[in-house]
DNA sequence: GACTCGCATTGATACAGATCAAACCATACG
DNA sequence: CGTATGGTTTGATCTGTATCAATGCGAGTC
């Protein structure tokens, strides 16, 4: 049992807390950028009465790999991180989730990785049955469940390019404008400063090296001038050398 | 323009021929493994006038990454390689496509990678824009097309795991574990004896090494006896040790 | 049979990134 | 304030895999 357990009385669970009333598509700020832009604004009530406000702390564990899917959700504020974990204890990070991302894509019935929350995270909770149904009803729904997940398909692929053929400066570079990306599309316009809230451990087991690979490189591109290292993140001084890093 | 390009006079092109009689889905042998088996056999009809045989030779390129999505496939016969090239020729293969795999899950407008034969290969083509329109139509055909993208992506994911954290030893195993589990599935029953069409530098590209360490890695396999290398592939003499080396 | 040609294998060496170890530096807390 | 605590940085060293360079070997061809 999880957070996201359906049966779960309020507030029962340590590092969670509901937040039933005060839900309304209308005021949602992720809208725009979620699964739910595939909706009609005479739709909202009807997904409205699905959906339930969940917080979760810092460090918070909200779904472990293998759990049942209980629930799904979208990230309405905060960030998470997708783990799978060998049995030795190795990581690999096989992404990060922002306001307005989904997860849940794949209407299976078991997670395949774990989800913890990296800051306080507040997600947008939607009972599997109840939309399981809705995208029965609803195929431009489902049709927008499907470009989410292909093109995350898309995106992993990427990914595998990363891990398997560029080098740890590449692979830095790429996370850096990848990061930069995803948040420009949350804020509306792109900024030099990228704010990091995942700690160098996450980095590095999301681009397959060592914490202090990760650390000497991004202090190698300081002393090189490409950026300055800021409390929450960094501030990039010159895209061009980041971009021309990206073959 | 391709070879599957849906404008091209018959035989017009190098590499591919058409057979245009002849398919028939009564007959098809890798139906029950494809996006077909989604459909009942009173829809065998409807999707058969959609479909074409093509046939492609060993090293023809079926698409070209970024070309434009103008027809999908099934992979009815032979080998492809799934290709992503970087500007100073680096490449990652983001998988293999055997008998019965659907390639074109994204319905999207241009190719994320490009489809290289390994062998000789024949595809059941479908033209995009009649696909489209199948798909607005029939909903459990869409959700079938769903249910294999997010299948996908839980594999992609495997992929990143494998490429991140894994040593050359364990990627190896990994690699002709997964080979094996997929023409069991084609062939109905697993077999120690394992058929590698794709040469070394599919798979090192594949995994993330180079062609020596592929070569070395697999041959002291051999001398560990735990394979042995024959002329198609290689025969696993002791699957526990493959297994344990999969974390 | 001799000669390519396109892989695959093997050996010697180099190096990027891992590992091991220690110091640093905020933040929290008694 | 001093002192834990958890993450980050830095340094020294090691090593798995890449790189460079031959050599081997089977299939096709003249």
């Amino acid at each position: 049992m999880n957070c996201l357990d359906e049966a779960r009385p309020l507030g029962a669970h340590a590092g969670c807390s509901h937040h039933v009333a005060g839900e309304d598509c209308r005021l949602c700020l992720v809208r725009p950028l979620s699964v739910c832009a595939a909706l009609e604004p005479a739709e909202w009530a009807s997904i409205e009465k699905m959906s339930t406000d969940v917080r979760f702390e810092e460090r918070a564990t909200i779904v472990h790999e293998s759990d049942d899917v209980i629930a799904l959700f979208t990230i309405t504020a905060g960030v998470v991180r997708l783990v799978r974990t060998l049995h030795d204890g190795r990581r690999q990070l096989t992404g990060f989730a922002l306001p307005g991302d989904f997860l849940g894509l794949s209407l299976e019935r078991t997670w395949t990785f774990s989800i913890e929350a990296i800051t306080p995270v507040t997600v947008c909770r939607f009972g599997r049955a109840a939309l399981m149904e809705y995208v029965d009803q609803k195929p431009h729904f489902l049709m927008r469940l499907h470009e989410m997940a292909t093109h995350e398909l898309s995106l992993a692929q990427d990914h595998m390019v990363l891990l398997g053929r560029l080098t740890a400066e590449e692979k830095l570079a790429a996370f850096l404008l990848e990061i930069r990306r995803r948040w420009a599309r949350i804020e509306g316009h792109a900024s030099h400063h990228i704010p990091l809230p995942m700690g160098r451990q996450d980095i590095a087991d999301y681009l397959g090296l060592t914490i202090e690979t990760v650390s000497r490189t991004i202090n190698q591109m300081q002393r090189a001038h490409q950026l300055v290292i800021v409390p929450d993140g960094v501030r990039l001084l010159n895209i061009d050398y980041f971009e021309q890093l990206c073959p």
